[in-house]
DNA sequence: ATGGTTGCTTAGCAA
């Protein structure tokens, strides 16, 4: 089972992209954030004639998470089940093939210190608690998405440049550890231990010429699915070419 | 270097 995890900035624009690079990474299950979209807008059609289902939160503008998925998906939850009132969407979860598949899409706080930092690290801790609530470490489950965090340094190519700011700040990198904590392992790091793999490189900055990159994108499993995951790596080349997300895809194999 | 680019929506916000 090939699992992937995309933030497409925009799943309009970047939808020639998309069923390209579907069709030439043909994963299962396909985790995709910040479609800036509401789900009327949302493209089913190309998607659906590609050969998946799609479940989707949408918003107007910001944010959207959506599961793309060649099995049918059942069981779909949408947003934290805090009973919080919170307009962001950023969380889809679904069955799909009997794998708990979760995309996520973490705010990305702004400048540390401010309202949305807050936020950010609030929204981590309901998370966690998400997960405590509704599912157990020991079910197949894969939690994937943009955390907006770089878990070390070793994900950061420049860390001087980086440091203390709300991708890497000790408190926010805490507050990810926290919801590993609960009982998930970065599948990514299993096969790359040494880093200095990214998935993100600012479009401001000019990190991708520049070899500016920061891993912010993951996909995080139970033990269960952990232990038979065979390969994962970022899909560098999509940050290439013409119109690029400035985030590309993750893959992993699961031997189930 | 408080720079720079992209997307949505159409001047300003978010990333």
């Amino acid at each position: 089972m090939r699992i992937a995890t995309w933030n497409v900035n925009s799943v309009r624009a970047r939808l020639d992209r998309l069923v390209a690079w579907l069709a030439k990474a043909q994963p299962d299950v396909a985790c995709l954030q910040e479609l800036k979209t509401e789900e009327k807008k949302f493209p089913y059609e190309p998607l659906t004639e590609a050969g998946y289902h799609c479940v989707v939160h949408g918003q107007k503008t910001y944010n959207g998470v959506a599961i793309l998925s060649r099995a049918e998906p059942r069981d779909v939850v949408f947003g934290l089940g805090d009973g919080v009132a919170d307009p962001q969407a950023r969380l889809a979860a679904a069955d799909v093939g009997g794998v708990t598949v979760l995309s996520a899409y973490v705010p990305n706080g702004s400048e540390v210190g401010s309202d949305k930092y807050d936020y950010k690290l609030a929204w981590l801790a309901r998370l966690r608690q998400h997960l405590e609530r509704r599912f157990e470490p020991a079910q197949p489950l894969v939690l994937c998405g943009d955390f907006n965090v770089a878990r070390d340094d070793t994900d950061v190519a420049r860390p001087d440049e980086w440091a203390g700011s709300v991708l890497c700040h000790e408190t926010v990198r805490d507050a990810l550890e926290q919801v590993l904590g609960w009982g998930l392992a970065d599948v990514h790091r299993q096969h790359h231990p040494d880093g200095g793999v990214y998935s993100w490189w600012d479009y401001r900055r000019l990190g991708f010429p520049k070899g500016n990159g920061l891993r912010l994108d993951y996909l995080f499993a139970t033990a269960p699915l952990a232990a038979c995951c065979t390969a994962a790596e970022v899909d560098r080349d999509e940050r290439k070419g013409s119109k690029p997300s400035d985030h590309a895809p993750v893959v992993a194999v699961f031997d189930v």
